[in-house]
DNA sequence: AAACAGGCCTAAA
DNA sequence: TTTAGGCCTGTT
């Protein structure tokens, strides 16, 4: 990973990161591991998004595969926050050099071409943990509305809190804008376990359903302690990240796969969802033993599970 | 309008 | 220990 300071053509001065191989924004983005981004500007081959890390509004953009260009940002924001949860460090040539010798699988090596623009993110814990108990039994869409109307119940409008005159999506107001904030609600940051132990009424605006009391007990665990985030992301075990997991109601194998991969680096991690129980019946005849893919199974699963959406969209 | 959506819980064999 | 229903809500 290489970066510097470049000014664009249309005058906005942006961090260039190269030298990150195949390096997708968009396959990263929305494979489905994340749900707060937004694109807000796309062109000919040029994507731009926004998201919310931390107490921070981050716009990134891509031109081509294998560099990255961040907005608005110091150097202490890029390598404290962006440069860790778009895994910029990692080498995926090396990963995924490593799966294709653990496979004899044409199927594994094909689907590994076709998406090694993927990187595994490196989301908080909490806000992953949240996110795929409203995952369950649910389609994308209506996950992303619920995240997102939960962090505009609960969170702060940093939006606002910057003075930011432009709306980051492009809807234009010369005054801080709470009303538009508030329907657009992306500019908010995501309310913690004790946000929601004090007023978990809060939750029921989005309408997430059954998975409420789950989104009760989860705070409420993780408010206290007995299940000890911290704990779990120092011990870098995926074993013992899943065992306390699924201590919580509404954590079974699956969502606590997703959070120990997502957000935990637990990179051997292995979700088994429908769409991965198709993939093995049709192209594993029916068993594929993750172990067998090694300690980075996980990123296997995303190059399966992107392959396999995409030829259903076709 | 009935079925489905990146599961999990509970009850029953 | 494995297997079938049921579940909130929104969309097609």
């Amino acid at each position: 990973m290489f970066y510097e300071r470049i000014k664009l053509d249309d005058g906005r001065w942006a961090i260039l990161v190269s030298d990150i191989g195949y390096y997708s924004l968009r396959d990263t983005l929305e494979c489905g591991q994340c749900f707060r981004y937004e694109v807000i500007n796309a062109d000919d081959g040029y994507i731009e998004y926004m998201t919310v890390l931390k107490d921070k509004i981050i716009k990134v953009a891509q031109r081509k595969p294998g560099e990255l260009l961040f907005f608005d940002m110091t150097d202490e924001e890029f390598s404290l926050i962006a440069v860790p949860y778009f895994s910029l460090e990692t080498d995926y040539e090396k990963i995924r050099a490593d799966i294709i010798s653990l496979t004899d699988s044409d199927f594994l090596i094909h689907a590994a071409d076709s998406a090694k623009g993927i990187a595994i993110l490196k989301q908080d814990a909490w806000e992953t943990l949240v996110s795929f108990i409203i995952s369950q039994n649910n389609n994308i869409p209506r996950i992303r509305k619920i995240i997102k109307k939960i962090c505009s119940e609960y969170g702060v409008n940093i939006c606002m809190q910057n003075h930011i005159k432009k709306c980051p999506m492009n809807k234009t107001d010369a005054t801080p804008c709470d009303e538009i904030c508030k329907n657009c609600g992306i500019c908010y940051t995501f309310p913690s376990a004790k946000d929601i132990v004090k007023n978990p009424e809060g939750l029921l605006s989005s309408n997430p359903g059954f998975r409420y009391k789950y989104l009760c007990d989860a705070a409420k665990k993780v408010d206290t302690g007995e299940v000890n985030l911290d704990m779990i992301a120092a011990a870098r075990s995926y074993e013992y990240t899943v065992a306390c997991l699924t201590q919580i109601k509404g954590v079974g194998n699956k969502v606590a796969a997703c959070v120990a991969l997502f957000g935990f680096g637990n990179l051997e991690a292995f979700p088994i969802d429908v769409w991965m129980k198709r993939a093995i019946d049709e192209y594993f005849n029916g068993n594929l033993d993750p172990i067998m893919l090694g300690r980075y199974a996980g990123v296997a699963q995303q190059y399966i599970f992107h392959y396999i959406r995409n030829l259903s969209k076709n």
